[in-house]
DNA sequence: TGACAGATCGTACAGCGTACGAGAATAGTA
DNA sequence: TACTATTCTCGTACGCTGTACGATCTGTCA
């Protein structure tokens, strides 16, 4: 057994790539993304900077590797209920992982190479949209639009300045309300006060437009 | 009239915070969102670094206005048609502007402040559905419906490491396939397979959801 | 024991955002 | 025209970044 292997089992003390990638997921988590910088990383590992780089090329492949255990951590679609309900699960567990670590939406524009749960996740919901009788192509349809749904929304999501109802009335009489005015943005001023008289509910406002995007995809299935 | 004023008149000579924001944004367009940086921007401007900050009070504000002058460039919904072609304008327009500038959907999830001209976009939205019979909060989810959609494929488009059918077809036989075993992955081996035959238009992809989507969103008017 | 490979990391470099404050340019007033 | 006040420009410097390079230290095997 090479020393390379004792320290990958060996979690507690020593090194690994494992240990390094989770370590700046919690720390992203932790003080966003812009606080995850390789000495800080080490620092928290009980390390040099440079021992970073025997288990990790470069930040840009660290960060990848970081965006492919957010995937895993996204459920698979089951194989065992109908593809509507496997696809609005597998869609619900995507938004909440995304929600709960808001940094991975920002790092997806910039990373172009999926890693193998990112794969792993893909096959499964091709999979599941091709059993439940799509067509090649119209698999491919469905899965833009769900995907462009769950990131679109997530993003949205991230970048709310606001997290629950209290913050979001404040914010709205303290900043938003004041710049707007109402004879400018009438419309803007009536939604808003609908938002804080009913507060507000992202996991709710996602189901809405899932549920819709789901029953819009089921004609194009070809078999019945 | 102040000096600072006549500056912003004068724009071949002198900065003026226009001046330095659209700068910034061809920046940003020829090199990406990382090469572009106060000194450059300077140096690109014939200015030194620290004169920027007169007219504009940090990197993040200038990244803010940025966004904004993005915003400008997206056609507002026209207010003489139905609701359906004056959406379907906007999100196409929406979603070449953000293919065009792809540093743009990168830095959505930091921004929290929206500028004026994002206002008067989302007024102008909110204005076109409320009048097509949308209830105020039927609006709210129809409009995180068409921005989730609009963003989160713009996210995935700017996500692509190719621009043409010819380089898709490359990569997918180079780079793509070899890491995808046929019997691990069958669905997405068919997928890729099917892609590079027919070839990729993304535009078309869009449309194609986009259309969607706005069907399912008529049942949700009130009024006939 | 000696040799070699794997692992650690101190130092250094170029580049970043920007605080500070000095100096130049301009405007307003007498 | 002369003096002052304001606006504008930017050189220097500080603390931070990612990481190239090479020295060192650790552990394995002959």
């Amino acid at each position: 057994m090479s020393a390379r292997e004792q320290r990958q089992v060996a979690s507690d003390t020593g090194l690994s790539k494992q240990r390094v990638v989770v370590e700046a997921f919690r720390l992203a988590d932790r003080e966003g993304v812009d606080g995850l910088s390789m000495r800080r990383l080490a620092g928290a590992l009980g390390a040099g900077a440079m021992s970073l780089y025997h288990y990790v090329a470069s930040k840009e492949e660290l960060l990848d590797a970081m965006i492919d255990v957010v995937f895993e951590e996204i459920e698979l679609p089951s194989e065992e209920t109908g593809w509507q309900p496997a696809m609005r699960r597998r869609a619900v567990s995507a938004r909440q992982v995304l929600a709960r670590h808001p940094w991975a939406i920002g790092l997806m524009e910039s990373r172009t190479s999926p890693g193998p749960a990112n794969l792993r996740h893909r096959e499964a919901v091709t999979a599941c949209l091709r059993r439940a009788g799509f067509s090649v192509v119209m698999a491919t349809h469905a899965n833009w639009l769900l995907d462009s749904y769950v990131y679109g929304f997530a993003l949205q999501e991230a970048s709310l300045p606001f997290d629950t109802a209290d913050e979001l009335a404040d914010l709205a009489e303290d900043v938003y309300l004041p710049q707007l005015p109402p004879d400018e943005f009438p419309y803007l001023n009536e939604s808003a006060a609908a938002l804080v008289a009913a507060g507000y509910d992202p996991a709710e406002e996602f189901i809405f437009g899932l549920d819709l995007v789901l029953a819009a995809l089921e004609p194009l299935r070809t078999s019945a």
